[in-house]
DNA sequence: TAGATTGTTAATCGATTAACAATC
DNA sequence: TAGATTGTTAATCGATTAACAATC
């Protein structure tokens, strides 16, 4: 069982996963990002009455490589027969495994704004075992109103909500000011992931997931091709500083946006 | 025609540069996904008066390292000074440019329902020279309806509105199954970038860039890492095939999400 | 068997990081 | 000058890709 560890001379000995037997290294972050994908294009297909995929046909319908599609699913285990494909079936029971998605998670949204509002309406939410459990907002001509069936409450009860429903996962939708504090109060009431719509980055203990999602960044992200391809082709920039501030640029404190901010913590 | 090459988004094709004398060498998409980032952070320093700024104070406010704002700024070229630091004007002028943010840009929203209207009542949409010039629902009892001074145009006057306004950006808020349908409509009147937040994949030619936001994908993905958390921290999947379909998912048709899906084209 | 498709390897690419010489 | 901070280098890390042996 000892299987002698190379080590080159001198060089610091890498981090030491210990691994027991049977365990498999961990899931790359590439890969967790696409099983999503994977999954939704597998129900999909099992709502269709396929039972078999390639990694082929997969890869297709999720818009990414084959050889990602199959060295993601090599990851999770081996679950597929050479020659044959994938059960749709034995695909989806995997895929949703690991994500978790076998127990419901129950969620907290702060900030029943424009945004707010949308995302509680969301109904891909709640069909993949998100359960929207409580809303909570500052505005106190919005408490008691309702949102597909659930109130909204003041923010002096984000506590007790958090607690009362096993809640691990908060969705913050407020301005950018009140986002940190907020991201504050349900840490410590017990949240260990946040998605984050406000335009700011949220300081987070250790153990903490923080995922951002950021419409003006997206759109900015956008831009800059944009740019590079209206124009000739060239840069839009000389290498000579350019003449202060030309744009009608913000600070921007609306609650809204895209694109991955990272996660805090390591596995604890 | 040149019959149009159909590369689904996501796939990228190995990148063509040419450089002439005094070209800079492209800008790495993972500094392009920052730049935003440290302009908001710039704006909002540039508004409490700070005018020069370090690579340091800059990284901790962006929430990233300040080797990586050091490296990325030298991307654009070089306007810090040793021992000193940079100028927090020069540096919005120089993201601000490389953004393409100097000029507005024109934007079309298709698919007025909960997001759609969420997403044209941000405001940190304008304040940063993205203008949504229209609206165009499919559902007849929308249109006319007005969401922020903007009227609601009937699908059928797509075309129209795109070629009018000189729209390049298209947002794409409808249901799944619409999305393409649409995406092809827009790509056909020459619209070059799509922010989609229809949960599904879009193919496009090369040349036109798609980001997708999708909701459910970021909640996935935080669940992936919730259920490492909650239990043991061993694995929750056994090498075992699991038993099938445990969970309740379903293709999802909602318009909503998040998550890096990539973006198709390269530099015609 | 012959054809198809997986699982895995090794090469490559791009991004991150640490460190430090340059220089204000 | 002495202290501070950039710009750049080289090492490292993680992700992608191509290719193909294994095998259904």
């Amino acid at each position: 069982m000892a299987e002698p560890r190379r080590v080159v001379a001198g060089v610091a000995e890498p981090r030491r996963v210990v691994a027991g037997a049977g365990t498999r290294p961990p899931v790359p972050e590439a890969t967790v990002a696409r099983l999503p994908l994977y999954l939704r294009v597998l129900a999909a297909l099992a709502d269709s009455g396929v039972d078999m995929v390639s990694s082929d046909t997969l890869a297709s319908a999720a818009g990414v490589t084959s050889a990602k599609v199959r060295k993601d699913l090599s990851q999770l285990g081996s679950y597929g027969t050479r020659g044959v494909g994938y059960h749709v079936d034995v695909l989806v029971g995997c895929i949703a495994a690991e994500l978790g998605l076998t127990e419901d998670r129950s969620v907290l949204l702060v900030g029943v704004g424009n945004l707010g509002h949308a995302l509680a309406r969301y109904g891909g939410f709640s069909s993949r075992g998100f359960r929207i459990v409580a809303l909570v907002d500052a505005d106190p001509r919005r408490i008691g109103e309702r949102v597909e069936g659930i109130e909204v409450r003041p923010l002096v009860e984000l506590e007790a909500v958090v607690s009362a429903n096993n809640i691990t996962i908060g969705v913050i939708c407020t301005p950018a000011g009140a986002a940190q504090q907020i991201c504050d109060r349900l840490v410590a009431t017990g949240v260990t992931s946040i998605l984050n719509f406000a335009p700011t980055v949220l300081s987070v203990p250790e153990g903490v997931d923080v995922r951002k999602v950021d419409l003006a960044v997206e759109l900015q992200i956008l831009s800059f091709h944009e740019a590079r391809k209206r124009s000739d082709g060239g840069r839009p920039t000389p290498l000579v500083p350019a003449p202060p501030v030309p744009a009608p640029i913000d600070a921007g404190s609306g609650a809204l946006g895209t694109a991955a901010q990272a996660t805090g913590g390591g596995r604890p």
